[in-house]
DNA sequence: TGGAGATATGAACATATGTTCATATATCTG
DNA sequence: CAGATATATGAACATATGTTCATATCTCCA
């Protein structure tokens, strides 16, 4: 069992993964890290939007951010987080669906 | 890539685990499955609390719930979760703290 | 140096969410 | 059936959170 403090942090990194357009944005970098403007387009969404979603995923360490001259590149920082969703992907995509009683 | 669907399907699972009193309830399931009462008391939560969010973690059937008389015994319905919130803690526990930078 | 492009950040806002309190529902037992 | 015990649920509330808009910061190049 985890500590108190190890609890919190763990529902923390939960937590930044559950919210929809931040895990579109990992998933986006797992696929093909991009910069920030490559990401708002391909997500749609705008650029502060994307940013300040970036923010948190660079604090919490899932994603690393390098400067190349006047853009960031994102890409995974953390091989464990992305394959753990990755795990979920595969999860979510196998599991049955048992609504249909025929 | 997930499609848009199950982005947000596996967004609401992580949304999920992402709080700590949550956590804190899945967490005690999987060590000792447990009835409602138990589990208050063991977390230190008003019944009411665990309640509301128990309705939620069977609902996303993270949990099951089987009736023993009066009382209702909760417990991992899913080794896929269980296992991945497993691999959360060690990850968690594992990871190198860097901010003494000595 | 000044301007343009790319990104980061702050304020404001509407909405979502966790918690509490009160109460309803269900189950057993006398 | 009446009462007690265990759990579920609804309303209300305070707070957290995601999004937008405006603007600041950083970097390159003419």
């Amino acid at each position: 069992m985890p500590s108190e403090d190890q609890t919190i942090e763990i529902a923390e990194m939960f937590r930044l993964m559950g919210d929809a357009t931040r895990l579109r944005i990992i998933l986006a970098c797992r696929e093909k890290p991009a910069f920030v403007n490559e990401l708002a387009a391909r997500l749609g969404s705008s650029q502060s939007l994307i940013s300040h979603h970036l923010r948190l995923l660079r604090a919490a360490r899932i994603l690393k951010a390098e400067r190349h001259g006047k853009q960031v590149f994102y890409s995974p920082a953390d091989e464990h987080i992305s394959s753990m969703i990755a795990d979920m992907v595969h999860h979510v995509g196998e599991t049955v669906v048992e609504e249909a009683d025929v």
